[in-house]
RNA sequence: GGCGCGGUCGCCAAGUGGUAAGGCAAAGGUCUGCAAAACCUUUAUCGGCGGUUCGAUCCCGCCCCGCGCCU
């Protein structure tokens, strides 16, 4: 608490080189959680700015090359000069997990540690968030052709067979997902069938979590109408940036209409508008509606994250900015002097 | 003005003389490697007023509203 900055920060008192320690101790990390379109891009890249940060995207659909109007990529206007990390990693048709994010933000928290700068993330994802700050348990990564396997039978068997084989393996867990949860059976039979142990157990040997970082969460949470209004004002705003060329221009490009970016929200309503079957204003509409629906999961989910100092507006408010600024420095003069 | 059809949850929509399927939306929730995914839970007294009946959303009458046709 004696070597704090200044109480009401300015811009010209945060320069690149801000308080911070990068030898010992631990290293802040900022973490902007909330449903989408509440701005969290927009007050990442302030605080950024402010205090000499780098973005890293939390992001599951960001991750995809290509797919950027959709998925809300910030343009290179709204990143204004801040390096942005963990966006484009992969191209359409390459399965992207959990486990792999992790894998590449924690080599991009090394590289900013090693050059003092401050990881800013701007999470849409919450299990992205929670696979990096909390860890994922030593379980084995997906194994294709186990899963293809497990699919052919669900196929074939029925979702019940299925739940029936997990039941086998592992009683508790199979009591604990529900019999037509089709993803999480087939992944808590890999494991168990990978490991040789019940996913249970696998689980209760614990996490790996991240060490030597100071994570400090803020959240956005304007009111849901507001939102609503917000979610609905953006898609039309992506259309008038070009998004349904962008998908008329990986439809043409050969991307497999199975592939898993054009599940993300609008790419396949814009898709099917393309081959004619819906109107532009039907594809509009169920796009922000199914927006709507995933910031409501999304809220649900960050509900429950822990230690979430909640800010009760949009990012790219000033007054929201300012708040965050302040639990920032507020932060930032904490781990310093830990 | 007349005739016909229809009025069931925010929307679509079944249905029966004994107190109303389902789908969508909405709200709440779950979540340890496809998470913008997947799954779970909750939500009506049937346009209004009378009548018949032990009992009507379902039968009858009147009224209101919508649609179609006719004059």
């Amino acid at each position: 608490m004696s070597t704090a900055p200044k109480p009401t920060p300015s811009l010209e008192q945060h320069p690149a080189d801000s308080p911070r320690k990068s030898g010992q101790g631990l290293v802040p990390l900022i973490a902007i959680v909330g449903p989408t379109a509440t701005g969290k891009s927009a007050l990442g890249v302030w605080l950024a700015r402010r205090f000499g940060g780098e973005i890293m995207a939390c992001d599951s659909t960001q991750v995809y090359r290509g797919f950027d109007i959709g998925t809300a990529k910030p343009t290179p206007e709204e990143r204004d000069g801040v390096p942005h990390h963990l966006l484009d990693l992969v191209d359409p048709g390459f399965p992207f997990t959990a486990g792999e994010y992790r894998f590449r933000a924690i080599a991009v928290l090394e590289d900013l540690r090693r050059r003092s700068r401050l990881p800013v993330l701007t999470v849409g994802t919450g299990l992205y968030l929670r696979a990096l700050l909390e860890g994922l348990a030593d379980t084995p990564g997906r194994s294709e052709e186990l899963r293809a396997r497990l699919e052919s039978q669900a196929d074939k068997l029925t979702l019940q067979y299925l739940h029936r084989v997990l039941r086998r393996l592992d009683p508790e867990a199979a009591a604990r997902i529900g019999s037509r949860d089709r993803p999480k059976m087939i992944r808590a039979i890999e494991i168990c069938l990978l490991t040789g142990r019940p996913l249970t157990e696998v689980h209760q040997a614990g996490r790996a979590r991240l060490e030597g970082y100071a994570p400090i969460k803020i959240g956005l949470q304007p009111p849901r109408a507001a939102l609503y209004e917000r979610i609905e004002r953006r898609v039309h705003t992506m259309l008038d940036r070009g998004w349904l060329e962008e998908v008329a221009g990986l439809v043409r490009s050969g991307i497999s209409r199975d592939s898993k970016p054009f599940d993300f929200i609008g790419y396949g309503e814009l898709r099917t508008h393309l081959e004619g079957t819906v109107t532009l204003a039907e594809a509009t509409k169920a796009s922000s509606q199914a927006t709507r629906r995933y910031a409501k999961r999304q809220v649900t989910w960050f509900r429950k994250e822990p230690l979430v100092h909640w800010l009760p507006g949009f990012g790219d408010d000033p007054a929201i900015a300012a708040a965050a600024e302040r639990l920032v420095v507020g932060h930032l003069r904490a781990s310093a002097s830990s």
